[in-house]
DNA sequence: ACCTGAACACCGTTCAAGT
DNA sequence: ACCTGAACACCGTTCAAGT
C-alpha cells in the first residue's frame, strides 16, 4: 500500500492516541508507517500541515445538527459527540483550538450548528448560542480531559482521596471533595449535562416557545 | 543579582509573552538572563517543573472573590479578569490547563470561588455553578485566544472580510460574517458577558434570591 | 555552592543522491 | 515520481570539570 496524506494522519493519531501529543515526530510517524521521516514530506508539506490534518481528522467526527429535528435535541447529540469524541483522543481539543486557521471539517460543523439554531433564533441571537455552547463544551473538555486519571469510570472518589491530604488552608475544596466527591454524589457526566441543560433553558427563553423538547 | 526560581519563571513568561510557549527552552530562557542552559537546573530540577511555575505564576494574577460581598458582583469580576489575565498571556490557559497538578495559585483561587458561592448556594449546586463558571470562561477565552488577530479592537470586521471568500458551502456562517461581524455590531467583549449573564441568571433562580445584583 | 562546557539522544527540515 | 541518507541547527538533560 502506498504512502498517501490520509494514511500518514491516521498514523499520526494512532502514534498520539498512544503516547500523547508529545510524541507525535516526523520521526515517529514514519516508524509507525514503516518508512524514513523524510519520506512523509512527499505528502505532506511540513509538521504543521500533519498537524492540520489531524485537527480535521477530529473535527470530522462531530456530529453535525440537522435543520429538521428540534433545535435542542440536536444542540444535546452534539454536545454529547463532541465530549465524547475529544475523550477518546485527549489531544483533539489543542490541537482544534491552536491550528490559527479552521479546517474544512470544522467549518462544516460550525455551519450545521449555526443553521440548526437558526431553525428557532435570530440571527444575533443564534451567534449568543452558538457562542456560549461553544464555550461551554470546550471549556467543559478542556479540564476533562487534564484531569489525571479517566473520569466516568467512577474514579472521582478515588481522585478525590488523592487530593484531600493536601488542603490544608483550602477549606471549600476539601469539603467539596469529603462531603461531595468521596461519597461517590459526584458524577462527570451529570454535571455536563446539567450545566448544558442551564443553558439550554436559558437560551429557549429567547425562543418564545414552550419548554416542549426537555431531555431529561 | 543572583539567579533565583523566581527570576527564572519571570524571564520564562517574558519569553513566552514575546514569542509564544514553543520558543520557551531552557536555552532562550538561560539567554534571556545572561546565562547558560545549565545553571538553570540549579533553581528548577527540569523544564517541567519550570512550566509548572509559570502556570503558578499566571495563576497567581487571577482576582479571588471575596466572601463579604455580593457572590454575582464576585463572580463577574472573577471572570473578567480570568480573561484579562489570559489575554494578556495567551499561552497562559494551555499551561494552566495541561500541568497534571494543580499549583499552589491555582488551588488557592479555586478554592475562594467556592467559598464565595458557598455564601449562597448549599453545597451540590455551588458544585454545579463552579463547574458551569469555568467550564464558560475556559472556553470563551481558549477560543478567543486563538484567534488569529487580536479582538476586542475593533479588528471583527476585517476578519469577517478575510473569511468570507473561503465560504462556499457554508451559508449559515457566510451569513454570520457578512450580517453580523461585518457590519461592526458584533464584540467579543459584549458576547462574553452575554454569556455569562445567561449563566448567572440561571444559576440566580437557585438561590430563591431575587436579581438584586445585577450587573448590566 | 553555584556556574559551565562538552557530550548524548533527540527534534524539524534541506539537499543531493539513489531507484 | 517516490523514497532515502547524511547533514545542519536546534532540543532536554547528564556528567565531569571548573571557581
Amino acid at each position: 500500500m502506498p504512502l498517501s496524506r490520509a494514511r500518514i494522519i491516521a498514523a499520526a493519531a494512532r502514534v498520539a492516541d498512544r503516547g500523547g501529543l508529545d510524541s507525535v515526530s516526523m520521526r515517529t510517524v514514519a516508524k509507525e508507517l514503516d518508512v524514513e521521516a523524510m519520506s512523509l514530506y512527499h505528502h505532506v508539506t511540513n509538521k504543521d500541515a500533519l498537524l492540520d490534518g489531524l485537527a480535521d481528522w477530529v473535527a470530522a467526527q462531530f456530529y453535525r445538527p440537522k435543520t429538521d429535528v428540534g433545535w435542542r435535541v440536536e444542540m444535546t447529540k452534539r454536545a454529547n459527540s463532541l465530549r465524547a469524541v475529544l475523550s477518546s483522543h485527549p489531544w483533539g481539543l489543542g490541537m482544534i483550538e491552536s491550528r490559527s486557521n479552521a479546517g474544512d471539517a470544522l467549518l462544516r460543523h460550525h455551519d450545521a450548528v449555526l443553521g440548526s439554531l437558526l431553525t428557532v433564533f435570530p440571527l444575533r441571537m443564534a451567534a449568543h448560542a452558538f457562542s456560549i455552547l461553544d464555550a461551554y463544551i470546550y471549556g467543559f473538555v478542556l479540564t476533562e480531559v487534564n484531569l489525571p486519571f479517566a473520569p466516568g469510570e467512577g474514579h472521582e472518589n478515588e481522585m478525590a482521596e488523592q487530593l484531600v491530604p493536601d488542603m490544608a488552608g483550602l477549606p471549600h475544596l476539601r469539603r467539596m471533595a469529603t462531603e461531595l466527591m468521596a461519597t461517590g454524589e459526584y458524577s462527570f457526566t451529570a454535571e455536563f449535562e446539567a450545566g448544558l441543560d442551564l443553558i439550554l433553558d436559558g437560551l429557549e427563553r429567547h425562543t418564545g416557545g414552550s419548554r416542549s423538547e426537555g431531555t431529561s
